[in-house]
DNA sequence: GTGAAAGCGCTAACAA
DNA sequence: TTGTTAGCGCTTTCAC
């Protein structure tokens, strides 16, 4: 591999000319640039970036990933594979280099905390929090600048970036009563989880604002999976409903099983737009929470701080959501 | 940050002293060892890989991951996240840390060749890879070590990891005809892939073994999507048949859909064991092809080759599968 | 056993 | 406009 020197000899000038050529400094006369620019090709220059960072004081531009430490159904795996993917677009486009952490204390797997101690990372994206986060606590405490997705930080210097649930399933409500259906169940997951929570507020909220009365026997609460959606329906099926919403496709998939089987139909959606709200009967109108894009969120307001010096304010960014229409909600039927 | 300086000064030896006792020399004394360990406790130090690498020769200890550009299907996901973790698993047990980079020439997404210019990575793992794939062009041209994962490797020095997928399918049909299944039929996915040539060459052998003459009407290759898999199911619906294979769950989902709508029910397999095929009715018979390990295996071997420093010659790991019986093969029935 | 010193490739004062 | 020089934190000869 080529060094400065190297070009400096061949181009006849002093290594510092030629760095300055490399970081684009103006006050160098064309005539060298030219020259020095012809060494670097004829030598096959490419800056070295590990001795970069040494001489920089010690900034990598490398950022720690954090990811789960097991993959919980399909849509997760879908949903961290689109934040990596909108993660390191961001990335590239700032020069930055993402490098892979898992979260959990295990020692059987790279954690974060190797990255920071030995100087590799510059900065943190946390893409899964646990209650009482370990990482965030270590971050914060060695003043690590690191970003959020999808939770509501409870650090002081932490970055977030969410979507805004409770007007996702407001809108996905507000759709369905537009096409005149007034009586919508809900089969909700698990509260524990923020996202829950709040897409069930926007359910009411939905509700109120259009003065339908929010019917508790309209909703059944349950973990996020295929049976337990599949239950739900079961429940909801001696009422009557004109439409059925979701907080996640694996629930309206246990639902659709349930209709499938007793040849009913009626209109559902889901949340999270899973490939497979793509490709099964009935196609499924759901909520395409723009993984991708919190993803490049995160990691363009990481780069912003970490370039500005900022490390004092509390930010969050909301992503807007987006409902993808199928046939799921077309056919408008009633059980 | 604490340096090796800070360490030396409240030890009161030598720079040179510390670094030995933090690379574990034997050649000091028990009493200075003791001191100096105390010493690093007591500024907290820990070594600072950049400074490291660049005193190492530029050895960094880091390897470079290719993900795809696009994810496409949900088992592709799933395959990916699993060969992540298999693959930091052990880069962790061995000291490395994992950098991601993506396939193909697009410039809004890291690069592995960025990486190698700038020095950043040791080594790279591909886990996708194309037809005539520039990366591996670069990689040979350059002396870069590289592992690939799930291809037959084409490039000289490339090591490789895949499964037996003429073993694994051969096992799946022995398997049913060890029920007494005997009109075996196979929805086979693009035979451009390889692993879907092995598979039908599989189902070939199992039946030639067994003495099962090869009925090509029994046979539709298709592409890898839903909908072919239904469509595959609609055009063997009139023959007689005994149970279905399939090289991939997307297909027996397919099938399975247009059999549902009949009210039919055969015994049928997939490959990959995918998630859905866990929750989805009827839960399928699928091979898991160990994504985890694959991942894991590349990594060990190519760190092995990057410590050993034998570039020379071509590797090459099978990867056991396994079959997970599941409800979609109990049932004994025929259309 | 231990220390002094050179050097890995680069940046950034400071001089000229 | 360009060159000289002193580091960045670590490893590694070579002396003692």
């Amino acid at each position: 591999m080529a060094t400065l020197n190297d070009v400096a000899k061949v181009a006849k000038v002093s290594i510092s000319t030629v760095s300055r050529v490399v970081s684009g400094s103006d006050l160098i006369s064309k005539a060298t640039v030219e020259r020095v620019k012809r060494a670097m090709d004829e030598v096959n220059y490419h800056p070295n970036a590990v001795a970069k960072s040494l001489a920089n004081n010690m900034r990598t531009k490398i950022l720690g990933l954090v990811l789960p430490r097991d993959t919980y159904g399909v849509y997760h795996n879908q949903f961290f594979m689109d934040a990596m993917s909108g993660i390191t677009k961001c990335a590239q486009e700032r020069g930055y280099y993402i490098m892979n952490a898992y979260q959990g204390k295990e020692n059987n797997h790279t954690s974060i905390r190797d990255m920071i101690k030995s100087g590799w990372i510059d900065g943190a994206i946390l893409t899964t929090v646990e209650d009482d986060d370990q990482n965030v606590k270590y971050l914060e405490q060695k003043d690590v600048p690191y970003a959020l997705i999808g939770t509501t930080a409870n650090g002081k210097h932490a970055i977030s970036v969410d979507n805004d649930n409770i007007k996702a399933m407001d809108d996905v409500c507000q759709m369905l009563i537009d096409k005149g259906l007034r009586r919508l169940a809900l089969i909700c997951g698990d509260r524990k989880f923020i996202y829950n929570k709040h897409r069930y507020t926007g359910y009411e909220n939905a509700l109120d604002r259009n003065g339908i009365s929010v019917d508790d026997d309209l909703i059944v609460v349950c973990e996020d999976d295929f049976m337990h959606g599949y239950n739900a329906m079961k429940k909801l099926s001696n009422m009557h409903i004109d439409a059925v919403v979701t907080t996640d496709d694996i629930l309206a998939f246990g639902a659709i099983q349930y209709m499938n089987e007793r040849n009913s139909n009626i209109p559902i959606t889901g949340f999270n737009n899973t490939m497979i709200a793509e490709t099964f009967c009935p196609h499924l109108t759901s909520v395409d929470i723009m993984a991708e894009k919190l993803g490049y969120e995160a990691c363009r307001m990481l780069i912003d701080r970490l370039e500005n010096g900022q490390f004092d304010d509390k930010r969050m960014k909301q992503v807007e959501t987006m409902i993808v229409h199928r046939k799921s909600t077309e056919s408008i039927g009633s059980l």
